[in-house]
DNA sequence: GATCAATACTTGAGGACGCAATCAATACTA
DNA sequence: TAGTATTGATTGCGTCCTCAAGTATTGATC
C-alpha cells in the first residue's frame, strides 16, 4: 500500500460518502416519479424559472446544467414536447437559441416543487440537523472551491 | 411560497450540494480516464477484490454497486474482453455465475489505485481537513440511515 | 472587405443503462 | 413427488447521454 493511502477515518468518510449518493438520488428520482418528471427536467424548469425573462441561451443552459450541448438540444426536444418549454430565436444573435420557460412549464414547476422541497427536507435537510446543514454547506464549499481552483469552468 | 419551504441556510447547503456533486464527479472520471478505465469498471474491481476468493454472485454485485442485473451483465462483458474478469459458475447452485477477479484485474486495480487515492485526496479529503472529514462521514451516514429507516434494502 | 477562426446549435452513430420478457434452476407446498 | 413460486442471469428494446461531424452565423485579422 503506498504511503498516501487514506487512513481509517478517511477511508470510512470516503466510503459513507460513496455508498449513499446513488441512494440518495434515487430517492429524489422516487419521490418526483409520480409526477411523471425527473430531477433532470426539473433542474431544467428551475433554472429557467429563475433566469431573467424566464429564458437561457442553450449553451448557457448547458453549462449550468454539466451537459453536453447535444444532451441538451435532445432533452429539450421532450420538454417542447410536454409543452413546458419552448424554443425562441434570438433577434441580435440568429445563432443563438433560448429555451423559454412556458405558463404550463411554470406550472409544474410550482405544483412539483412542493412534494420537492418535502423530499429534500425528509432525505437531506432532516438527517442533517441545523448544525449539519451549516457544516455541510461549508464543506462543499470548500470542494468546489478546490475543483474550480485549477479548472476554471 | 409552501410554509415547509427551505430557508435560506437550507438553501443554501443544498445548493452548494447539488451544484458541486457533478464537477467532483466529473474530476474522478478525468483523472482515471489516463488508465483507460471508468469508475463504474474501478468500483467492481474493488469490490472482487475485497470479496472471499476475489469473487462475488452476479446479483450480489449488482445490488452493491446499486446497478440493475442486466447492467451489470452488460459491464462485465466489457470487462472480461479487457481480461480483468473471469466469469465463474456455481457447483452448488447452477443458476449463479460468480464475477471473479483475474490476475490481470488486481494488477490493473493496484496500479490505478494509487492515483485514485492521490484523486480522492486532492479533491475530496485535502479541502474538508481533518475536523471535515469527520463532519462529512457521520453527516452522510446520517443520511444513509434515514434512507434504509424508510425503505430497508 | 475577404478570409479564417470561433461560436451556437443540431444531427448521426455508438455506448451504457433500465424495464420487461425469457429461460433455467432451486425452493416451497400440498 | 408433482406442481407452483421464487430466484439468478441474460437478451430485446427503448431512452438518454456523449463524441464527432456538419451547418450557420458572428468575430477577428490582414
Amino acid at each position: 500500500m503506498p504511503s498516501n493511502w487514506l487512513d481509517e477515518t478517511e477511508q470510512l468518510a470516503w466510503r459513507n460518502f460513496v455508498t449513499t449518493l446513488p441512494d440518495l438520488n434515487a430517492a429524489f428520482e422516487a419521490d418526483l416519479a409520480p409526477h411523471g418528471i425527473t430531477m433532470g427536467d426539473y433542474e431544467v424548469l428551475v433554472f429557467l424559472s429563475e433566469a431573467p425573462d424566464n429564458r437561457l441561451r442553450m449553451c448557457d443552459l448547458a453549462a449550468a446544467l454539466r451537459l453536453s450541448p447535444s444532451g441538451l438540444t435532445r432533452r429539450l426536444d421532450g420538454m417542447v414536447k410536454a409543452g413546458w418549454v419552448e424554443r425562441a430565436s434570438c433577434s441580435s444573435d440568429r445563432r443563438v437559441m433560448y429555451a423559454h420557460l412556458t405558463a404550463g412549464g411554470r406550472t409544474k414547476m410550482e405544483i412539483t416543487s412542493a412534494d420537492h422541497v418535502q423530499s429534500v427536507r425528509r432525505h437531506f435537510i432532516g438527517p442533517l440537523g441545523a448544525k449539519g446543514v451549516q457544516q455541510l454547506s461549508s464543506l462543499f464549499l470548500a470542494i468546489r472551491e478546490q475543483l474550480h481552483a485549477r479548472q476554471p469552468s
